[in-house]
DNA sequence: CTGATTTTATACTCATTAGTAAAAAACAGC
DNA sequence: GCTGTTTTTTACTAATGAGTATAAAATCAG
């Protein structure tokens, strides 16, 4: 008998997301998230807690769409290194997808601010994710003889993270995006650099 | 017959810089910048001008002594490629340098919300600069002969600047900031191989 | 020491914004 | 239709924080 919820939650969120994504957590007033949503402070309140809980959430669909969306359909490939120049192209694809520049993680890892106990933990979560992606992926492209000796699996992901973190930061300036498509080359380059048989 | 000023303004905003460059700015509240410089409102007020005014002001302060001391130095040598590793040898050292972590101007590029005009501009020369000092020194040691041919300049300083951004986001979190070493150390072997004398 | 002038101190204003109280409207089941 | 529950609407509260008015204190020239 209750009435029935008049918007779906997940979209909901999802323009919540972009919000934050685009303008940070305290650039993003509850005006905003009105605006965007269409829905009045109470039904947000009402659906999803104070503006804090909305926030996590948003990190969590993030997460869900946006990160899952780009590394799910490469986790199993046992041709590792294929797997992660597929993802930096993936990257460069995304750069006209609709979603917003740069990376709802980094920003937010970088806005100090409000990186309470349990948001802190969803960043460093994905961060870690990502690495482990990166780590796992050359595992497999040495276990499939793919990849040279020489490259230390621990540093290479960790050097491939934070290449994805700088072109967060470079792609989320209209006046440094264009680069992006440069430096990714060459990161491509380089990871051909690392396959047993040489260019 | 005007009372002297009682503070170095130099000092004083090296304290706001670093407070700005830590917390962001719009966390960083008047109240805030009182205790760090242990002056009263009004006085920066009369100094500086008002908070975005000092913002700038820290910007400035922030190429002057942090960015400029690092490029600086490495700016004439003729080995460009010994330029580059040492900076990114500066990067692993300014990590307990007594300094934040991270890059302000990085923290500013992505907190898109106070980017006006000026703010925009500062930003983006910065990025410039070390866009140029890469390429700079790529081309020095093209001129020397220490340059492979095939390595593209421009492609490749915006590598480099992809990846000082990277890690100044890395470096920011306590928990990635560990990984800043291995990723330089395989960046430094990265460059070794653009030598034209193979390792 | 005195006066001119600037800096400091105190206390305020005003705008913004997160969060809420209370009433009106909408919906499902009977 | 009527009833009970939830959503929506409207309007408010309370806190924070940038910026300022005004008076007191400090410094140098003469």
């Amino acid at each position: 008998m209750p009435r029935p919820r008049s918007f779906d939650s997940e979209e909901v969120l999802e323009k919540v997301m972009v919000r934050f994504w685009e303008a940070g957590y305290s650039a993003t007033t509850l005006d905003d998230l009105e605006k965007v949503t269409g829905l009045k402070r109470v039904s947000l309140y009402n659906a999803f807690g104070d503006k804090r809980e909305l926030f996590l959430e948003a990190l969590r669909c993030y997460r869900r769409v946006v990160v899952s969306g780009r590394t799910a359909p490469l986790r199993d490939s046992s041709r590792g290194l294929d797997a992660i120049r597929s993802f930096f192209q993936g990257l460069l694809a995304a750069q006209d997808s609709g979603w917003p520049a740069g990376c709802l993680m980094v920003n937010t890892s970088i806005d100090e601010t409000h990186l309470d106990r349990q948001v802190l933990d969803l960043v460093r979560q994905h961060f870690q994710a990502m690495e482990n992606f990166f780590a796992g992926a050359l595992e497999r492209s040495r276990l499939s003889g793919e990849l040279r000796a020489e490259v230390p699996t621990q540093a290479a992901a960790a050097y491939l993270l934070t290449f994805v973190q700088g072109l967060a930061v470079l792609g989320r300036n209209p006046e440094t995006s264009v680069r992006v498509r440069d430096a990714v080359d060459l990161l491509l380059e380089q990871l051909d650099s690392w396959r047993v048989v040489r260019d």
